[in-house]
DNA sequence: CTCATTTATGATAACAATTCTCAGTTTATA
DNA sequence: TATAAACTGAGAATTGTTATCATAAATGAG
């Protein structure tokens, strides 16, 4: 992978956004700025980043990507009432891989986890 | 919800499947039949069967949504290779919602567990 | 039963997210 | 500093899904 200016660009700005943003946010702060990174290059880009393990991708969120610079294990919350997108440790299912291989005999390469609910602040509200 | 021949059929087809069809495997079965459902009809019973509970849809695998007519609390394996979808018991995670929930202080309505990996068929094979 | 209302249907257009194409540009390297 | 490899932008193409709308089937009160 060579070295790119819109590369650097779109870590630099998924880095920055403790959100886990979407393809489109990401596009939408890029364009705000005086630089710019085409729609294609962006994808292409988030694409490479995730296979090279760099970021994350996170599927199963709504219709569209949420990408994540934190590439450590941990899994997501998604407020079904602001949207918003939570970090979850991986701690609360400590030993799921192991008792799943166990169980299935099937090898285990990566895993993900998505709750749907309400967050602190929505919860209050009825 | 009012009866309907379409949507039986859908649910029928649904439920004969072991596997976890996308819409497309599920609209190629019915086509093939001396019935016949249109692609709109289609999705438009697997959005109401969803929202009644009477099936379960799954994101996050591939690009297309996969359903599942058991509607019992488990989780999904799906190998890198063959891409097959197996199910997962549930108790591979035993506390994961209460977990979760008292670490946050969210309030959990659902959750999902995605495996990624080899199943024991494609394991064998280097 | 039979008409009125509600709900469902098929065909197809529209849509959103993402990928592909390709000619031109940058980057790395010999 | 020339050459090959990798990258870019613009926009067309693809894919999965939803919306539109005129017609048809299901329901249910009289």
């Amino acid at each position: 992978m060579n070295y790119s200016k819109q590369r650097e660009l779109v870590l630099q700005t998924l880095c920055e956004n403790v959100v886990h943003p979407t393809a489109e946010y990401i596009y939408d702060i890029i364009s705000k700025s005086d630089n710019s990174v085409s729609l294609a290059t962006l994808y292409r880009n988030l694409n490479q980043l995730t296979e090279a393990g760099k970021i994350k991708k996170i599927d199963g969120l709504e219709n569209s990507a949420h990408y994540d610079h934190n590439t450590e294990e941990h899994y997501h919350f998604i407020c079904t009432k602001c949207r918003k997108v939570f970090d979850i440790p991986p701690d609360v299912a400590n030993d799921i891989v192991k008792n799943t291989e166990s169980k299935t005999g099937f090898v285990i390469q990566s895993h993900d986890v998505i709750f749907h609910g309400l967050c602190n602040d929505c919860k209050e509200v009825k």
